[in-house]
DNA sequence: ATGTCACATGTTATGTGA
């Protein structure tokens, strides 16, 4: 079973990309973010000839994220709990094929510090408190998605560029490590330790061109998926294509 | 400040967010 996430930048942008790319690698579940586009935009005809099903939470310009999958999927939050006044289409979660799917489009939060800064550290707080009670449910859950954090210097290219920037700030990196800590497994890391794997290319300045990424997009497996983690890599081939996303998917494959 | 995208407004550019 192949599951996977990418950050599309725009899905009516991005139609024909995400359809080939579907078609390339057939994931049974792909976690999709940054929409930009309202519920009724959603080109939920395109994606079902392609041969998924789909739940989805649009929003107009911003935000937006959708979970596709071979098999029906089964809504089961189209909002992470913990601030009914938040209305940033940012979680979506669906139980599919006896694995409980939540999509995650974490906010970006610069620029930091200020009030950006400060919903991204909510939102944190929010996840670290749904995924803990997840956690104690002892269910196969996998929580992908865009998580707006370079993890660690390993995470990032040799650079001091990006020190201000809140996707490397030391309470984003603390609050990433504190989630996984509950008992998550990060899935690239756990089986490229070393490496340096990127998912992110910057659109300026050369920066797919010159390798110049960052690791901003992570799938965790609950303990019972971790056990059957086979395989983690990331499509590079889809950032270098024209008219890409500035994000390259990335994925798993779990036994059975 | 810059670089480059996507999207919305109601241009034929400009602002916003990333």
């Amino acid at each position: 079973m192949r599951i996977a996430s990418f950050n599309i930048n725009g899905i009516k942008a991005r139609l024909p990309r995400l359809l080939e790319w579907l078609e390339r690698e057939k994931p049974d579940i792909a976690c999709l973010q940054e929409l930009k586009a309202a519920d009724a935009e959603f080109p939920v005809d395109a994606i079902r000839k392609a041969g998924y099903r789909a739940v989805w939470r649009g929003q107009k310009t911003w935000n937006g994220v959708a979970i596709l999958a071979r098999k029906e999927p089964i809504l089961t939050r189209t909002a992470l709990p913990g601030d009914a006044g938040d209305t940033q289409s940012r979680y979506i979660e669906a139980a599919i094929d006896g694995v409980l799917v939540g999509c995650i489009y974490l906010p970006n939060g610069n620029p930091q510090p200020g009030p950006k800064f400060d919903y991204k550290l909510a939102w944190f707080k929010r996840l670290q408190g749904h995924a803990r009670k997840l956690l104690r449910e002892q269910m196969p859950v996998v929580l992908a998605g865009d998580y707006n954090v370079a993890p660690t210097e390993l995470d990032i290219y040799p650079t001091t560029s990006w020190d201000d920037d809140a996707l490397v700030q030391p309470a984003s990196r603390a609050a990433y490590a504190r989630l996984v800590k509950q008992g998550w497994t990060d899935a690239l890391r756990a089986l490229h330790q070393d490496e340096r794997i990127y998912t992110f290319w910057h659109y300026m300045r050369n920066r797919w061109q010159r390798n110049a990424g960052l690791r901003l997009d992570h799938i965790l497996l609950s303990p019972i998926l971790a056990e059957r983690l086979q395989d983690a890599g990331v499509d590079r081939e889809v950032r270098g294509r024209t008219d890409a996303s500035d994000h390259a998917p990335v994925w798993v494959r779990l036994k059975r």
